[in-house]
DNA sequence: ATCATAGTCGTCTGCCTGACGATAAACAGC
DNA sequence: GCTGTTTATCGTCAGGCAGACGACTATGAT
């Protein structure tokens, strides 16, 4: 019963999985990639990879997440500013058997992202696809569809995650381009929601929540309607009141 | 670069890390242990050990949590009932250079108790003790009184989750024997958020939310005052509205 | 010119919250 | 027994916010 026992604490390989979601065509989708290998061989997977020797959990999901996708993950935790994407930590998943090679402990990161032009693995575009949450998650348990591992339960919680995140922080924002209008906003909560909203309502809520939104100058016309004002994403990380999400 | 390079997977030692909050003479307190051995002998630390061979992450927290309290831990995803803790992962740490050993990787367990007897560390009295979480965090940064690794920091993460998770969860109830009091529920409250809410305007509160309270029959005098009607925890784990955590 | 589309501003109503008065039921001390 | 203290519980009222929805504005398409 001595900690220090070796026997105690076998090795474990320690991995980072990336749920990286994205809104695109009214749709939150999710990156995934075609495995080259056993097992689960030409299944789609989450992107991912080992932690090496000297670098932090967030430092390896940050390099994978820059040789799968090039995006530039911005850690909230720094007041750097920028294109980069949204990273936080997920959780952690670490059943005996959910890798069949050998113990496994993979600690999961949410990445939020705005719409990119293509996902990219290695040079290889036929691996890797944006693919809509719904669509990967509506065939759980079935054999030949699912994703490998315990991909689907990690990309579940992500989504979730996600889901709730916005309600209450200015998360939404980190899935529009720097500026935005307020309906591309809109639609970014109805497609992670899967509802639709009010424009009037939600018009005046996110401009009436200090520090969510500050006008950026101009004016744009993206949709083919009345121009709308274009807005960044202001200073505060917390909303109040949280946005409220509709029932049912 | 290939995933299955050996030397890109070096081995870690993974560990589980205890958060063992509780509410003790109107103030939030953790489980804390004394360490007996290098590194950072003789400070206090939180509990915790290595993850085995064979068991998954939940499954070791839970033995911890056993080890060093003798609780029942209460997995929130099984239905069964009890006066077992609320036990959920919190987070997890790899920073590189956390133990100075070897690479660990720990991943942090929040458990919400009621208030116990004494705590017990294999017998030893001495070496486990409820700390006040505001005494333990007030010296971050001094090497002499802080806690041993980065576990203050994992404690402010567990604090800070529990602060927010009683908002909008029943998760107070954890805090609270099986059954209890609206007074009661409220100073749990209190000790956790550190402010004073209306008695008034909390009974109205909690007794107006479905499925947050059930009443039990009886009714109890702890306090010296009017009997007050004993509940118990509803159904409901989500509380919609939420309890609303007064500013400043 | 007319229509369709999208954005923005107002209004109204109902609900929830915070502030706070009032009553009820126990105990302590005289 | 009476009074003061403590805690619990019920009510009332005003302000604020959210949902429903009407109205107007500014663009492109036909």
């Amino acid at each position: 019963m001595s900690p220090y026992d070796p026997s105690a604490y076998p090795p474990f390989a320690v991995t980072v999985d990336l749920v990286v979601l994205t809104v695109r065509r009214h749709a939150l989708c999710a990156l995934v990639v075609r495995r080259g290998e056993q097992p689960f061989q030409g299944r789609w997977a989450l992107p991912g990879g080992f932690v090496r020797g000297d670098e932090d959990l967030a430092g390896a999901a940050a390099r994978e997440l820059s040789e799968e996708t090039g995006l530039c993950a911005h850690d909230p935790a720094l007041p750097g500013a920028g294109n980069g994407a949204h990273l936080e930590q997920l959780a952690t998943y670490g059943d005996p058997k959910r890798d069949p090679r050998m113990r496994v402990v993979s600690v999961a990161h949410l990445v939020l992202a705005p719409d990119l032009p293509a996902p990219r693995a290695g040079g290889d575009a036929n691996s890797a696809r944006w693919a809509p949450v719904d669509e990967v998650l509506a065939d759980t348990g079935e054999d030949s569809a699912g994703l490998a591992f315990d991909h689907a339960r990690i990309l579940a919680d992500g989504v979730e995650r996600a889901r709730s995140k916005i309600e209450y922080s200015s998360l939404a924002t980190a899935f529009c381009p720097p500026e935005f209008t307020v309906g591309e906003l809109r639609r970014v909560y109805e497609a992670v929601w899967g509802v639709s909203l009010d424009p009037r309502n939600f018009h005046r809520k996110v401009t009436g929540t200090p520090g969510f939104l500050v006008p950026a100058g101009g004016t744009t016309t993206r949709q083919g309607g009345r121009p709308a004002q274009l807005f960044r994403a202001g200073g505060a990380t917390l909303l109040n009141p949280p946005m409220l999400r509709p029932e049912v």
